[in-house]
RNA sequence: GACCGGUUAGCUCAGCUGGUAGAGCAACGCCCUUUUAAGGCGUGGGCCCUGGGUUCGAGCCCCAGACCGGUCACCA
């Protein structure tokens, strides 16, 4: 214990031996039988309603405003706040007045969690209020917290606003800015909304693995590791579309799953190393039947979370109700640029690209310029949720080709706020056509792209095998929370978001 | 990875042209029995991110580095 202590957490540490001195355990063990929440009691209790003569609460200090016999306090729990009244004749009705004047008053910090039994009522100025009659230390907090403090007109003075320390101490950013925690309870509510829309159609969630040997299912570079005992290479899992895929094989109809990926890439405020996709693949459908399915349950989703299809983002209105637009690739290039490419070959392309200025890669081959063409000048302006169908063959080696339009595939995405938020198509099932594709892609390898993909054996037999027509999608959660809680950055809707190395002094 | 900005008390931030380190809140002491950003009086608290350099003298100027942020690049 070479630490310096601050001079308060010196303090603390002082009123915690104080408080062993006076025989009371600052961690007891036994549970505390809470019996209300703070916000469930401001929502429904009215001044002088019975059935608030005894409730129990439990929760952090948050505030201490003593005036020599009586204070008040707040206690905020899971919840929220709530004020207390605690009196010194009250909760020490004989002579000893240590637990007020000593432990209440002087050694109790910001901070502490606390248990407190009592009654409601309202205080002069109207503000429900617990009246404390019995109050016992739950657990001491040996760190000062940060003060926030909100006016009457809900001005907050010293909000902890540093990201760097908001993103490292997440615990710390919880407690004391209430919003935060609102945007991951929203989180949660659009997994739940996914979930509940999923389950409802019978399909199944399942789990694929995280390891895999050989890493597939979207172009990314990986994060390699090694497993002792097999003494081989494993990968984390880019995405996890070849194995929900093995699952269609098997006899599944429809399958889901909320999966970690890991990419080893850069990271910026849209990208983090590990991110999270829901993958669902419905067996006899096809692409256009997943758009319906797409447009359904995002507005679901918005009205599950705001109870409206209009969602605020930045500046934007965004209105998910259905029906979205609908371009293919083409037509949404020739909307944006006034220029029709779907006829050109890849020199024609490449002289294109570069009069609107958008700058191409040698070894980029033709379906890659059409999509730097269409990233570069259609997808930002792309702010209410669109769809952009029928992408060329070349960048997409695991959708099925065109029905009907030659060097396409049946392939669409979502692209809203100017980001993708979705990636479906009519998965390729014919065995034969999968691996020249894939051999395409080990092609495209060897000319520099290092996001090729790599050539699955046993996801090939599988489809040997026969894997019915199937419709798949992805859609990248994180990017979606964004939208939906109107967040500026990937690390706001990540409690942990990764981060360099601290070195933390000790 | 490139460019720009930031790093000072527990938190939010000032700190001029280089001259002994500042405020509010928080903390500590005293007063106060319905307050609410409670109040009054008083007190303490600093590796000014790190390491070099210039200078009589550096929080401030110069060089290198660390971390954070923004923009761009990369990124299905």
């Amino acid at each position: 214990m070479s630490r310096q202590l601050s001079e308060q957490e010196q303090i603390r540490r002082d009123n915690l031996t104080k408080i062993e001195e006076l025989g009371i355990n600052p961690f007891p063990s036994e549970l505390y039988p809470v019996t209300h929440l703070a916000e469930d009691i401001k929502k429904t209790y009215k001044t002088g309603d019975a059935g608030f003569e005894h409730v129990v609460l439990a929760g952090r200090l948050m505030m201490k405003r003593i005036m020599g016999k009586a204070s008040f306090a707040e206690l905020q729990d899971s919840s929220g706040r709530m004020q207390i009244y605690v009196n010194r004749d009250e909760i020490c009705p004989g002579e000893d007045k240590t637990m007020y004047n000593t432990v209440f008053k002087k050694l109790l910090d910001i901070g502490d969690f606390i248990g407190i039994k009592g009654h409601m009522f309202s205080t002069q100025t109207g503000e429900t209020t617990v009246h404390v009659t019995e109050l016992t230390l739950l657990s001491k907090s040996l760190k000062p917290l940060p003060i926030v403090k909100t006016d009457a007109d809900g001005k907050v003075y010293d909000e902890v606003t540093d990201p760097e320390f908001r993103y490292r101490q997440r615990y710390v950013d919880l407690v004391v800015n209430p919003d935060v925690k609102k945007v991951f309870k929203q989180r949660t509510t659009m997994y739940n909304s996914m979930r509940t829309f999923l389950n409802d159609k019978d399909y199944l969630e399942v789990e694929t693995p995280i390891l895999q040997p050989l890493y597939g299912g979207a172009a990314a570079r990986p994060f390699k590791t090694h497993h002792n005992t097999l003494d081989m290479t494993l990968y984390l899992r880019i995405a996890n579309e070849l194995y929900l895929k093995r699952l269609i094989v098997g006899g599944f109809d429809g399958v889901y799953e909320f999966s970690k990926d890991f990419r080893n890439e850069g990271m910026s405020r849209f990208h983090n190393p590990e991110f999270t996709q829901i993958e669902l693949y419905v067996a006899y459908k096809d692409y256009d039947w997943m758009m319906d399915l797409v447009e359904e349950m995002v507005e679901k989703v918005a009205m599950d979370m705001h109870g409206t299809t209009v969602v605020k983002v930045g500046e934007n209105e965004i209105n998910f109700q259905r029906p979205w637009k609908r371009y293919t690739m083409f037509e949404a290039i020739e909307h944006f640029t006034g220029v029709d490419i779907s006829a050109m070959d890849e020199p024609a392309l490449r002289d294109t690209a570069k009069s609107l200025g958008v700058s191409i890669d040698p070894a980029l081959g033709k379906g890659k310029i059409i999509d730097e063409i269409f990233g570069e000048k259609c997808e930002a302006q792309l702010i209410q949720p669109t769809f952009i169908t029928d992408y060329p063959v070349e960048m997409s080696p695991l959708a099925k080709k065109h029905r009907d339009k030659e060097g396409l595939v049946e392939r669409f995405e979502a692209i809203c706020n100017g980001k993708e938020i979705c990636n479906a198509f009519s998965e390729l099932n014919d065995p034969i056509d999968q691996r020249e594709r894939f051999e395409k892609q080990l092609e495209l390898g060897k000319r520099g792209d290092e996001e090729a993909m790599m050539l699955d054996e046993d996801f090939l037999r599988s489809l040997e095998y026969g894997m019915p027509p199937t419709a798949g999608l992805g859609i990248g959660l994180d990017r979606l929370a964004m939208i939906m809680t109107d967040s500026h950055s990937i690390q706001d809707v990540l409690f942990f978001p990764q981060m360099k190395a601290e070195t933390i002094q000790e």
